[in-house]
DNA sequence: ACCGCAATAT
DNA sequence: AATATTGCGG
């Protein structure tokens, strides 16, 4: 508070008269600044000594409006002490090291600009703005909770806690707090060339900020949020016309994105950019790898890497659930795993069901998919499968294809050669030599595998049996060999029941419909004669809804 | 608000 | 190749 909104209001000729302090490395480039300042008629006060402008500032801090420092590259922490100690003072930073990870701390020290050497009369000219900034600033909160992540961000970029920050405890956490009077100041051509740099590193997105929109999600998913938010923030914040520093913002925000390699938590994330501080040249002061627990505010997703033991806990979930009830947020819950987020379940669950229904090609999809409306189409997708049982007189390969089953992929890498893909849902009617997935011995895969069970299922639900009425001969027939078949998996056993009755519920209550693939069969007349074999001659009378 | 799917982006 | 994101319909 050095000067107030009163205060310039009555300074009638301002800036004339501003109260330079002029800190130096050397009494040669003193003397040959403060005449540039002068004949702006600045009132300056030139110091080679640090700790002398200290005292200066200290005894009669009132007197200075403004203070030019100049950070010596060689003496250690050269100016970085003044900057620290003089928290009311807009301070501006010079140097002729034009490192970026120097610009940057004296920026995150509180610097309000930072200004390459030689300074020239243009680049002095006009560094009353940030007396004034600081006026009408002063008391009114300038750190706003969305730049706090902003501050966090660099800070860790800069590792500046493992150095020279011992007084500095504001970016930990705590206080964005205004009473820290230090402000980033107006972007200059410098720091904006130098904030670039660094993200030319590979965060694409961050040149559009804005609006990401997914800012529906609040929900239970406490999880990368907070950078979204920022950048949210920070965009409302630069529409404010009082707000010169747009740029430097937004800049500045994409350094906290770059960094964002920090996961506190379980293993989910692969770690994969490190490369943030890269462009950052030989600022050796503070070279030390950005520690990747520092930061909270992780910005975009990172990619999930759903390694095995992710994948089974996923299962898991799955299973515990049931299918019906397994639902991304549901298995989310179950999951317990810090940083995933629905999303990530929900995108995870779609391929695995893809999976686990092996999708055919689209070729043979199309045959019949156009058949019907949407609902024929889910109820043919999710059909399909059973329909597929080679019919007596059909050799089941020219139908379906057999698919390949990828097996889940160890992380690791050295299993990647095997399949990934689990057992299909119904395997049924897949030649044997497909089943890649199958014990496999020696290799701790299947139980990752893609549809194969981590868990013994549960025994009881197996809602077909649930159908006193709808058990025919299809059912019958067909579980007892699918078991006998395929006893490996009481899940798939459990799925293929399942499907079976959702499709004899469906031929008893719609026998009309075609069946998919092409089938000609079993169709409706053998269905109803089957039925009718079993004794079963109630058809429910065939009503849409039933 | 969430789910699921498909298409597309990364 | 594996995931994430997006758009759309429900």
């Amino acid at each position: 508070m050095v000067c107030t909104v009163n205060d310039l209001q009555q300074w009638k000729d301002f800036p004339k008269g501003l109260k330079v302090l002029l800190l130096e490395g050397d009494a040669t480039s003193a003397a040959e600044i403060k005449p540039k300042l002068e004949a702006m008629d600045y009132n300056v006060s030139a110091f080679c000594d640090e700790n002398e402008a200290l005292s200066a500032i200290s005894s009669r801090s009132e007197s200075f409006h403004i203070a030019i420092v100049e950070v010596s590259i060689n003496s250690g922490q050269g100016g970085f002490k003044f900057l620290e100690n003089a928290k009311d003072l807009p301070t501006i930073m010079t140097s002729n090291d034009h490192c970026l990870s120097t610009m940057m701390k004296c920026i995150a020290l509180g610097a309000v600009e930072f200004l390459h050497k030689p300074l020239s009369e243009d680049k002095l000219r006009n560094i009353w703005q940030h007396v004034v900034h600081k006026a009408f600033n002063a008391s009114a909160s300038v750190m706003s909770e969305s730049l706090k992540p902003v501050k966090e961000s660099v800070v860790s970029m800069l590792q500046l806690q493992t150095d020279n920050e011992q007084q500095e405890s504001t970016y930990t956490d705590d206080d964005p707090d205004p009473g820290s009077d230090k402000y980033p100041a107006p972007s200059t051509p410098q720091l904006n060339q130098g904030l670039r740099l660094m993200d030319d590193g590979d965060c694409p997105e961050q040149t559009n900020c804005s609006i990401e929109k997914e800012s529906g999600e609040h929900d239970g998913e406490g999880e990368s949020k907070s950078v979204e938010t920022t950048c949210e923030n920070l965009n409302s914040e630069s529409n404010n016309p009082n707000e010169p520093m747009n740029t430097e913002k937004t800049l500045v925000k994409n350094l906290a994105e770059g960094s964002r390699d920090g996961n506190h938590d379980s293993s989910v994330y692969k770690h994969t950019n490190d490369k943030v501080l890269s462009s950052d040249d030989g600022n050796t002061k503070s070279s030390n790898k950005v520690d990747s627990c520092t930061l909270k505010a992780h910005r975009k997703k990172m990619k999930i890497d759903w390694t095995p033991e992710l994948h089974k806990k996923f299962v898991k979930a799955v299973e515990q659930l049931g299918l019906d009830q397994a639902i991304p947020s549901r298995i989310l819950d179950l999951m317990k795993v810090e940083g995933l987020t629905r999303h990530n379940v929900a995108s995870h669950l779609q391929k695995y069901r893809m999976h686990k229904r092996q999708i055919l090609p689209k070729e043979e999809g199309r045959k019949w998919l156009n058949q019907r409306d949407q609902m024929q189409r889910s109820y043919c997708l999710q059909q399909r499968p059973i329909m597929a049982f080679p019919p007596p007189n059909h050799s089941n390969h020219t139908l379906s294809p057999a698919p390949v089953y990828p097996v889940w992929r160890q992380s690791g890498g050295q299993a990647a050669a095997m399949p990934v893909w689990g057992p299909p849902g119904y395997p049924l009617w897949h030649p044997t030599e497909s089943w890649h997935w199958k014990p496999l011995p020696g290799l701790q895969m299947h139980a990752d595998a893609w549809g194969c069970p981590v868990l013994p299922p549960p025994q009881a639900p197996l809602p077909c049996f649930s159908y006193p009425l709808n058990v025919p001969g299809m059912h019958h027939t067909s579980a007892v060999d699918y078991k006998s078949i395929m006893p490996q998996s009481s899940l798939d056993l459990h799925l293929a029941e399942e499907v079976v009755d959702k499709v004899v519920k469906e031929a008893i209550s719609k026998p009309w419909l075609p069946l998919p693939l092409g089938l000609k069969p079993p169709s409706t007349d053998s269905v109803l004669a089957e039925l009718s074999r079993k004794g079963i001659s109630t058809i429910p009378p065939c009503s849409k809804g039933s």
